[in-house]
DNA sequence: TGTTTAATTGACTATTCGGTCAAGAATTAA
DNA sequence: TTAATTCTTGACCGAATAGTCAATTAAACA
């Protein structure tokens, strides 16, 4: 298995015959997949075909299947998961409380703009992966302490005078609200369901 | 031979060879093992080990894997989300608000006392099949629609002052926040992550 | 006593699964 | 040019998959 998958894709730098596809694309393709799916549910024909890649590239890539998933996961926190963050604690993007209102309502605008069902790949990790999956389960707890953090950098700036553990317990519940809405949509829902448990969430 | 539940009790009421099984313990052990590791990371092999019946007699049965795991999500709809459901409503088990607690802190109570990471089968089926398997997204959905009665039932019945929108909006936020409890507690977490969500859920 | 109906069983099948590997192709370095 | 290195490809593998079926067994019925 080769590390160099993040490696700088300008002049050549290594010997041999040159990779005929982007390593990031195929990454994106198999976050994809894996998001859409689940890991039971994608087959190596699937990955096969919706990477274009044949099997002896893809396992000298990633290794296997498993390491493909681990590796897919951890590009979606890395992307995704990231970005929520940074849309919670940076202040040029709104109020705190339009940040928040914009974490759960992303949720929300995946279904009704984009017709996007997937839900969260890191919450969908977490229901079918977590509990037999010890390097799943790592990940995902990881993931979860980069959210909380920023939604308690997020709540505190809003209310400087909140007790740490009342901070605390209403970043979990935003967590909490934030998994339940991304697992619903996964069963295309009535919309009107993830807007009102969005408006009560924030009600605080 | 196993024990034979069916043998007692007078006279048979049908022809042929009787079974040495009882039907709702197959039924049982069915929603068990899917409970836990979902449908696709159950094979047949596993089926056959745990329920003790042999291929031929589980087709004759059920018909096919896909078959047996939408009786058993029917199963649990009916023993586990109808109990639920009583929980909820049943005055004699207490004040509507303790009802509503005891509801969002059973999640809970499955970790920490049954040490029991699997969640809500209905919820994992939820998050693992409802996206492309029709069958299932209208069982997940009459569930969901038997829940919501519930939890509207006994918010109105704390508090009869509140407009239907608002019980609704309510009754909508709880059955997210239910599912985000039960698909967090399959990645074995921080038990007071699930605690202080279950909080902030009742603070309204 | 048949006969009839139903349950059990294990052998069988075709397909798909994840995974391996050797040979060829494309590039750089000497 | 040649050698070294890396990537690509398709054939191949054993194991596991869901599913089938006919022979056997066990009961009720006439």
């Amino acid at each position: 298995m080769r590390d160099d998958i993040n490696s700088n894709a300008g002049a050549r730098r290594t010997l041999g015959r040159p990779r005929e596809f982007d390593e990031v694309d195929i990454l994106q393709r198999l976050v994809n997949l894996f998001w859409d799916k689940g890991y039971e549910a994608t087959s190596l024909s699937d990955i096969v075909t919706t990477t274009g890649l044949k099997k002896g590239s893809l396992y000298s890539l990633f290794g296997g299947k498993h390491d493909m998933y681990m590796k897919s996961l951890a590009h979606y926190n890395r992307e995704y998961v990231q970005a929520a963050c940074k849309g919670l604690t940076n202040k040029a993007s709104g109020l705190p409380r339009e940040r928040i209102d914009v974490f759960l309502s992303s949720p929300i605008k995946s279904l009704s703009e984009d017709n996007d069902q997937r839900g969260c790949f890191l919450c969908n990790s977490a229901a079918e992966m977590a509990k037999y999956d010890s390097e799943v389960r790592q990940s995902v707890a990881k993931a979860h302490d980069d959210m909380l953090r920023a939604l308690k950098a997020v709540l505190r700036e809003e209310n400087t005078l909140l007790e740490d553990d009342e901070i605390s317990k209403r970043a979990r519940s935003l967590l909490v609200t934030y998994t339940g809405l991304r697992i619903l949509a996964r069963t295309g829902p009535d919309l009107e369901i993830l807007r009102d448990a969005k408006e009560a969430a924030l009600e605080f």
